[in-house]
DNA sequence: TTTAGTGCAAAATCTTTGCAGGGTA
DNA sequence: TACCCTGCAAAGATTTTGCACTAAA
């Protein structure tokens, strides 16, 4: 249940035209494993596999433009992945960091607005993060 | 039009706290003219007052607790912002970096999340970004 | 073998912090 | 006057680039 099966991981690969390494393997595996947006530098520490910070970035950019990983911003000055198929959002409180994760995604949004627009065909990719104060910090105010 | 008028902008200020100070006016009114998210490289070439990049990003933060202006993120490593009630959303394409403005926002879905959430209860701010490779780009491919 | 992927070193970019002087209420 | 705001210098953090070497198809 934590993990890919090899077999998805290398269709998700092929499909993508991505060659099947070691540490893209890991690094998907590693994605599988966190259940929610990651930072890179959080990533880089849960991998088994030794790999360069360097080759991390190359690869999140790939699997961001492939459409394997969702990439994110929740304001705190770097980006978050998470596998595609994981998808999920989050409300952050801008005090005190603190994140509830919801189910609601605004696909049906997407097709309203792809119908409606001239240069795009499809969405391939979407942000949507919340922000607020939660209640606990609202009482220390 | 391009320009908010001296009293709208004081009664923003008033109501945040902040005080009425040259190089603010000037922000606010950058921002309002710009019409659009703007990276603070931008937003500083656009000042017509000389205001240091430090004191910018500074502002900037405070605008955007104080729900002055909407903070967003598309993808390309840097912050942008808007004036708040200019608020709106973009379709970015991720090869050339063309952009199509639209202007459904995910305002209805907010009002479910928040009713369902145990931890917050307004939502102050939201991100809602698309992303597509734009049709002229497709054909290029 | 040929092309794509990786590690290393270095640099570029964006953003924050501490402190002293200046402006606003 | 008291406190907030701003500029300056410096540092911190994140991300990118060039090049040589290695591994996958």
């Amino acid at each position: 249940m934590a993990t890919y099966t090899a077999n998805e991981i290398d269709s998700l690969l092929e499909t993508s035209g991505l060659k099947r390494t070691r540490g893209r393997i890991a690094v998907l595996h590693a994605l599988r494993k966190a259940h929610k947006p990651i930072a890179i530098e959080d990533l880089h520490t849960s991998l088994t596999e030794p790999i360069h910070f360097v080759t991390l970035y190359r690869m999140l950019k790939q699997f961001v433009d492939a459409g394997i990983v969702y990439q994110t911003d929740l304001r705190s000055g770097k980006a978050y992945y998470e596998l595609q198929r994981e998808h999920h959002h989050h409300i952050t409180c801008t005090k005190c960091g603190h994140q509830e994760e919801f189910s609601i995604c605004a696909n049906p949004l997407l097709n309203d607005i792809s119908k409606k627009s001239k240069d795009f065909e499809d969405i391939t990719s979407h942000t949507f993060e919340l922000f607020s104060v939660c209640n606990s910090c609202q009482r220390s105010t």
